[in-house]
DNA sequence: TTTATATTCTCTGTTTAAAGGGAAATCAAC
DNA sequence: GTTGATTTCCCTTTAAACAGAGAATATAAA
């Protein structure tokens, strides 16, 4: 699942014709960053993930099993 | 959207039946974690969020705005 | 009310992610 | 081959995430 992170990554920043350097940079991290991140690592911070896949026009979502119509009428209820 | 993020643990948790320390104790994470993550922290790491998630059924997927049709076509050639 | 439970929010020590530098290794084009 | 660019991987330092404990503040039920 982060291979594919991973993975996904480096797809997306070689189709955007950037090096490591430059997408590190652009996102404002640092290069060992993306390094990693392109390596698989788990324990990166979520806002330096964010900032990397925001250059890259990614983003993420949280995807729940639960059918959007027993979402919603849950939320409706308090809760 | 982490304000999303936050509120999403929080829906998911209360929708479990689970206490903020359950829900730590059974991610393997610090109860501390689960209520800066409810809070809104940046900053956590990327690990830790996928053991609540995890715990919660919720996964999280990475959307980009290409179409389909053109990653795949892109993706068999080499790059 | 009282009691129990949950959440909020502090503090402290340990661990480690991250940045920046640098050097070897890999890759590309010429 | 050579050269230049990129990536890999090392190191060191600094900042901060994290865990765990505890206390104060809700929250809710008896």
């Amino acid at each position: 699942m982060t291979r594919h992170l991973a993975e996904l990554i480096r797809f997306h920043r070689k189709r955007s014709g950037l090096t490591q350097l430059e997408l590190a940079e652009m996102a404002g991290v640092g290069k060992n960053l993306v390094y990693e991140l392109e390596n698989g690592k788990q324990s990166v911070r979520l806002d330096n993930l964010i900032k990397v896949l925001q250059v890259l026009n990614v983003d993420l979502d949280f995807q729940s099993p639960l059918r959007d119509s027993f979402l919603k009428e849950y939320t409706d209820a308090d809760c």
